[in-house]
RNA sequence: GCGGCCAUAGCUCAACUGGUUAGAGCGCCGGACUGUGACUCCGGAGGUUACCGGUUCGAUCCCGGUUGGCCGCCCCA
């Protein structure tokens, strides 16, 4: 006997059961996004490491300990991509997208890798679905991709759902900000926790969330981020909470929202549902705008905004819901006696060359047993196929949740199936 | 990376705190009902008690390690 094997810690199978709703989920993200005028991109699941280390930020947690880093034979480093914002701008200054589109607009589903700790909403591997709006620093951009993320998660039937948001200023009045709140943290190092001490040097602008309270208060206490907007900066942030209020989409300004990555200028945001399945995973999506990324990785001055979302953590809270996706079995095609069972399975075939979804058992058995299996599918209606049937070419159709079989003949059983009301 | 809890049938859990052959419900398969499911009754299959080692006459139970899962910190999706 071989030694069992199992997958990979944190990497999870999806069987039939499950696939649903993550289908359904992507289906209403595609048919959404393509409303908005995105368009899907599939970018490799593997980049040079070198593209997130320039972007996501040497100091962030994503980079500094979360990567799946390795060598390949040619001795390059790879890194399975933990985001895809990186890979989605690489791959618009790789094909040179500006010249040929002033804004693009772009989606993606897919895989993410980041090695940690895992539990509740949190992988090693998870799924992302995201989009990236670039050549427009307008903030109706930033709205309108809010707007976006809003009535997915709408559409999705989520509720309580609340978007955070916050302005990290840029390059012109981020550095002064930075300066005063390194200052000011400076001057409290003996008060905050261990963590934000060595935060302060590194990446100051991380104390602001961090979730100790004594830290909280001092942060809170501490310059606020807002206060140290430049004109520009500060005249985009008002404009896009006028246009959040104009589309009726409510929201919460928190200045200490920073989060983890290093490449945002301007807009942050963060939908925050509260609810106990998702645990501390309470973070559904997020994004923001980032205006300076381009040019860092060698490509055009493009400014650009996006967002990304947990798809495993909206499939949990639909979970919740008890809905239940997935086709339902229009007919199951039961046979009599072991004569009839190719002719049975010549039926189910035709009716599925039709249009149909068609359940037949192809191992035979008893009849009971097959209607045994007709009822596990779920199958709407159920047709017996026997000597009988094939001699008057008339059947059947038994509806599974009760009432009066009705009679078809078997050369317009699509026919039929189609006239009936679909509701069960 | 740090701290805590846990691991028994496909699933959810028992097993009188070390003692015969590890049980139940659900699920699966079959029968009662040889052309009609879901309800009822009966039967069947399914376990190296996660893995490795230790203590003991004897370990699902106690101890150590490994692996995996869950929770908090951290961080995010």
């Amino acid at each position: 006997m071989s030694q069992k094997i199992s997958g990979v810690k944190g990497m999870n199978d999806l069987l039939p059961g499950d696939i649903e709703t993550w289908q359904h989920v992507e289906k209403l993200a595609r048919d959404m996004f393509g409303r908005f005028g995105y368009g899907e991109i599939r970018t490799p699941m593997v980049e040079d490491t070198a593209l997130f280390v320039r972007s996501v930020g040497e100091e962030t947690d994503i980079v500094g300990k979360e990567m799946y880093t390795f060598e390949d034979k040619g001795g390059r480093s790879l890194s399975l991509r933990p985001e895809g914002t990186a890979p989605s701008a690489r791959a618009y200054i790789e094909h040179s997208i500006l010249n040929q589109e002033p804004v693009t607009r772009w989606f993606y589903i897919g895989p993410m890798f980041r090695y940690e700790r895992m539990k509740t909403g949190r992988y090693r591997q998870f799924f992302q679905i995201g989009a990236e709006a670039y050549g427009a620093k307008e903030p109706a951009q930033d709205a309108e991709i809010m707007d976006m993320v809003a009535q997915f998660l709408s559409a999705l039937g989520l509720k309580d759902v609340t978007l955070n948001l916050n302005s990290l200023g840029d390059e012109a009045c981020r550095p002064a900000y930075h300066a005063k709140l390194v200052e000011y943290l400076q001057a409290h190092r003996a008060e905050v926790c261990a963590e934000c001490q060595a935060r302060m040097d590194r990446n100051p602008l991380r104390v602001l969330d961090c979730k100790n309270e004594k830290c909280q208060a001092i942060a809170a206490a501490g310059p606020n981020v807002l206060d140290f907007l430049c004109e520009p900066c500060r005249a985009h942030f008002g404009d896009l909470q006028r246009k959040l209020t104009a589309l009726g989409i409510p929201f919460v300004v928190n200045s200490r929202l920073v989060r983890g990555l290093d490449y945002y200028t301007r807009t942050v945001f963060e939908f925050v549902a509260a609810h106990p399945a998702l645990g501390t995973a309470s973070t559904v999506g997020g994004g923001g705008r980032y205006d300076t990324m381009m040019k860092g990785l060698g490509g055009p001055d493009v400014p650009a905004v996006g967002f990304a979302m947990g798809l495993d953590r909206l499939v949990l809270l639909l979970k919740e819901t008890g809905q239940a996706f997935g086709a339902p079995v229009d007919l199951f095609v039961a046979v009599a006696d072991e004569g009839s069972h190719d002719a049975g399975l010549a039926l189910a075939s035709r009716l599925r060359r039709e249009g149909l979804h068609v359940a037949f058992d192809t191992r035979g058995g008893s009849l009971k047993s097959q209607m045994k299996r007709a009822d596990k599918t779920g199958a709407r209606f159920t047709l017996v196929l026997g000597e009988a049937e094939r001699s008057s070419g008339k059947a059947n159709l038994k509806p599974m949740a009760g009432g009066d079989p009705i009679p078809v003949a078997l050369d317009a059983v699509a026919q039929a199936l189609r006239a009936l009301p679909s509701a069960s």
